[in-house]
DNA sequence: AAAATTAATGCAAAATATTTGCATTAACAG
DNA sequence: CTGTTAATGCAAATATTTTGCATTAATTTT
């Protein structure tokens, strides 16, 4: 069976190459290679998890790199248009998170404690969904995904 | 296995039954039954599908029937407490949906071209959700899930 | 290497969405 | 009925996201 999740594979191995060509990237899509886009890039990979724009503005500022969080919605958003990254809601409001799993499939465990969030990919979850949208006569482009609920670490305390 | 979705069988099908007793409902639960309260519960019954804050209002606009905008929010906040309605987020943006499903997951398939929103349940992904969650030790409470693509109408067409 | 071109950014402000404080209303217990 | 107080409405505060436009800077052309 064939797995709807769109794969970005290319862009998320050039996302996370450890030298990372921004200009060969960033032309080869037809963008221009500026500071505050390679400043998101270094911010969403190194954060390294599920994060609100403000989250990502927030943590430039931090390093003082900071770019106006105006210029922070308008590249996540374009980085979005090129799957570079993806636009996930929870229950704790949207999040932005770097692409992970190889098959694209966007899972989540939202902590109702602590409030982290983690990403998880599971293929036998993409098939079930799968199933259900094709009894639906529906054709699915992608699939979102979270578990709400306490994780191991606010457990254990 | 257990199930651990929440299974709010009883406040839902107090929710659809016919003739539905506000007053010996609201007290069941310690609140009072006021205007407000059967107006919102009457949209989201009309309405049938999910919907935001403002839909609600404003579906009550038309209606003649309208209460504020605020009212609409503490009213939907109290209800998700009672586990009368769910506040699912989609793709879309928030929405709230009354509970639907026996078991208590939700599950939306959301069309990317027409914007309707279905909800489905299915007791399969429920497991598979739960398998993922126990193994990265975590405590599940409950399982959203949106399917992103295009329905059979939008299809056809 | 300098100038020209124009995409991208920053800033201010508008538009939206959500929350809070408080006076008034109305549900309901006695 | 009357008193009590939960619930509502209204105004305003906060928070979030979008838009317009002048300025900056990346890239192309000379
Ligand atoms: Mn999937
Ligand atoms: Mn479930
Ligand atoms: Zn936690
Ligand atoms: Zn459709």
């Amino acid at each position: 069976m064939q797995n709807i999740c769109i794969n970005r594979g290319t862009l998320y191995d050039i996302l996370y190459m450890h030298s990372f060509d921004s200009t060969g990237f960033f032309r080869s899509v037809g963008l221009r290679d500026t500071l505050p886009r390679r400043l998101v890039i270094t911010a969403l990979t190194e954060i390294g998890r599920p994060v609100s724009h403000k989250e990502v503005h927030e943590w430039l500022k931090k390093k003082r790199t900071a770019i106006n969080l105006v210029t922070v919605y308008r590249i996540l958003e374009k980085f979005e248009t090129l799957g570079l990254v993806h636009k996930q809601p929870t229950s704790g409001g949207f999040v932005l998170c770097a692409l992970s799993a190889e098959h694209g499939h966007h899972g989540f465990l939202s902590c109702q404690q602590c409030g982290t969030v983690e990403e998880f990919a599971d293929p036998d979850l993409c098939r079930v969904e799968n199933a259900i949208a094709r009894k639906a006569g529906f054709i699915p482009a992608s699939h979102l995904s979270e578990i709400v609920g306490i994780c191991s670490t606010c457990h254990a305390a």
